[in-house]
DNA sequence: TCCGGGTATATTGTATACAATGTGCAATAT
DNA sequence: ATATTGCACATTGTATACAATATACCCGGA
C-alpha cells in the first residue's frame, strides 16, 4: 500500500506540525506534565527551531485541550482531573456507539476480514505482554472501526478523543487485571459488527468503554490516594 | 453580573483572537466563499495587522475545519458539500441525544422554568417572523440544554458544530415550511425533560435534529439544480 | 500552432528583531 | 521587621526580514 519513501516522512511536512506532534507525544506520555509550562524560547533552542513553529504548535495544542492559554503567562500543559476525563469519556461513549451502528450499516466484507484479523492480533499482542504491542493493536483495531463509519468529521473527533485518552492509557493499562475481558469484548464488538447489528454492537462498545472508564478512575484514585499519603 | 467596563472588550484580546472572531464570522456569513484562498498579506492589509496573528488564526480556523491547508499554497475556505454537511448532523444527532439524556439527569427545577421560558421566547420569535430573532432563540434554547449537559468537553464541541450549522442555517431558515413544527418540536423537548424521561427526550430531539437535517438537504438540493440550470 | 523549459513573481515557511507586559527582587521608608 | 514602590529581567505579543518553493507567463523550437 505504502511506497517506501516513508522514511523520515516528518522531513517533508512544514516544521509547525513536526513540533506538535513532538509536544503532543511528549504530553501524552507525560513527559511533559500537567500544569508545567511551556516557554516559546526554550522549546525552540531544544528542538532547534526558531520561536515562529513552536507558537503555531501551541495554537493546535490549545484547540486539541492539551495546553491552557494564560493570557501574557503563555501555555502550560492541562491539568487532568477525574472530571475532566469522565467528561471525556461520556462523549467518546456516544460517538463510540455512533460509530458501530454506521459501522454496521457501511463496512465492507473485506473490512469485516480486516477487522477479525486486528481482533486476533491483540490477542497475540496481549499474550506478548509488551504493552506498546498491546496500545497499538487496540488503537488498530478500533480505528477500522471508525473508519467504517465512512464519516469523516466523527473519524477526526474520535482521534482527537482518542489521543486524550492516551495520557489516561498509559496509567490504566498497567492495571493487567482486565485484559483478557477486553479481549472478550473485542471479539463480542467483532461479531456484533459482522452480523451488521447495530443495537447489539452499541451494547457490546457500551460495555467495552464503561469497563474502561471504570479501571481508569480506579488507577486515578488509588494515585491521589498516595498522593495524599505523601503528602503526611 | 457584568461590569461596565466590556466597551469594546476586543481591544484587550491578543490580536491572532480578534483576527480569528473576524475571519471566523465572514467565513459563516459567507463573506469569505467557499474555495476561496485566504492570503496572508492581502489579509494583514486589510485588517492592518502584520502577517503574524493572521497566520495564528488561521492555525485555529483549520482545527475548527472551516479552512482546509494546502501545503505551500496556504489556506482556502472549506467547501460545502452534501456529504460535509450530513457528517455533521450524523454527529451532531448523537450529541445532542447525549446532551438531553445529561440534561435529563442533571438539570435544576431553576432550569427547566428558564427552558420553559426559552420555549415561549422561540414562539414568540416565530411570531416576529424576523430570522434573526427566530435563529438566536433558537441558540437560546438549545444552549440551556447543552448547559444542563454539566460536560464541559461536550458543551465545547456543540458549540462547535453548532457554528459549523450556521453555514447552513442561514440557508435553511428561509424554509419557513417547516417552523410551525420547530415550535412543536421544541415544546415536547421540554416537556420530555420536565419529566426528566431520557429516552423519551432522546426521541424528541432525533425527530427534531432529523427534520432541520431534511429541510436544509432540501434546500441545498434546490441550490444545487438551479447552479446546474445556470450553466446550461 | 503547440509544447517545453526557464525565469520572474507571488506566496508561504522560517527566523529574528523589537515592543509590551508581567514577575520577582531589592531598596527604602514607616 | 514589614510593607510598598520601583527597577531589572524574563517572557509573550507583534512586526518584519529572509529563504524556499510553487505558479504563471514568456520565449524559443519543433
Amino acid at each position: 500500500m505504502d511506497n517506501n519513501f516513508n522514511i523520515n516522512e516528518d522531513a517533508f511536512l512544514p516544521l509547525r506540525d513536526v513540533v506538535f506532534k513532538t509536544l503532543r507525544q511528549s504530553i501524552l506520555t507525560g513527559e511533559l506534565k500537567p500544569g508545567e509550562r511551556l516557554m516559546e524560547i526554550h522549546l525552540a533552542d531544544k528542538l532547534g527551531v526558531s520561536r515562529t513553529p513552536i507558537r503555531e504548535a501551541i495554537r493546535q495544542l490549545e484547540l486539541e485541550g492539551l495546553v491552557v492559554m494564560l493570557p501574557r503567562r503563555g501555555a502550560q500543559v492541562a491539568h487532568i482531573t477525574e472530571k475532566s476525563m469522565s467528561d471525556v469519556l461520556e462523549v467518546r461513549l456516544a460517538l463510540d456507539e455512533l460509530s458501530v451502528k454506521l459501522a454496521c450499516e457501511r463496512i465492507t466484507d473485506e473490512e469485516i476480514e480486516r477487522l477479525r484479523e486486528a481482533c486476533l492480533d491483540f490477542e497475540k499482542a496481549v499474550d506478548s505482554a509488551d504493552i506498546r504491542n498491546i496500545t497499538s493493536a487496540d488503537v488498530a483495531f478500533h480505528d477500522i472501526i471508525f473508519a467504517a463509519s465512512r464519516n469523516m468529521r466523527l473519524i477526526q473527533m474520535m482521534n482527537n478523543l482518542a489521543e486524550q485518552m492516551y495520557r489516561y492509557r498509559f496509567e490504566y493499562i498497567k492495571d493487567d487485571s482486565g485484559w483478557q475481558s477486553l479481549i472478550t469484548e473485542h471479539r463480542m464488538i467483532t461479531d456484533a459488527i459482522a452480523m451488521r447489528d447495530p443495537e447489539l454492537s452499541a451494547r457490546a462498545i457500551h460495555v467495552h468503554i464503561k469497563n474502561q472508564e471504570n479501571s481508569i478512575i480506579r488507577t486515578i484514585r488509588r494515585e491521589e490516594k498516595s498522593r495524599k499519603k505523601d503528602k503526611e
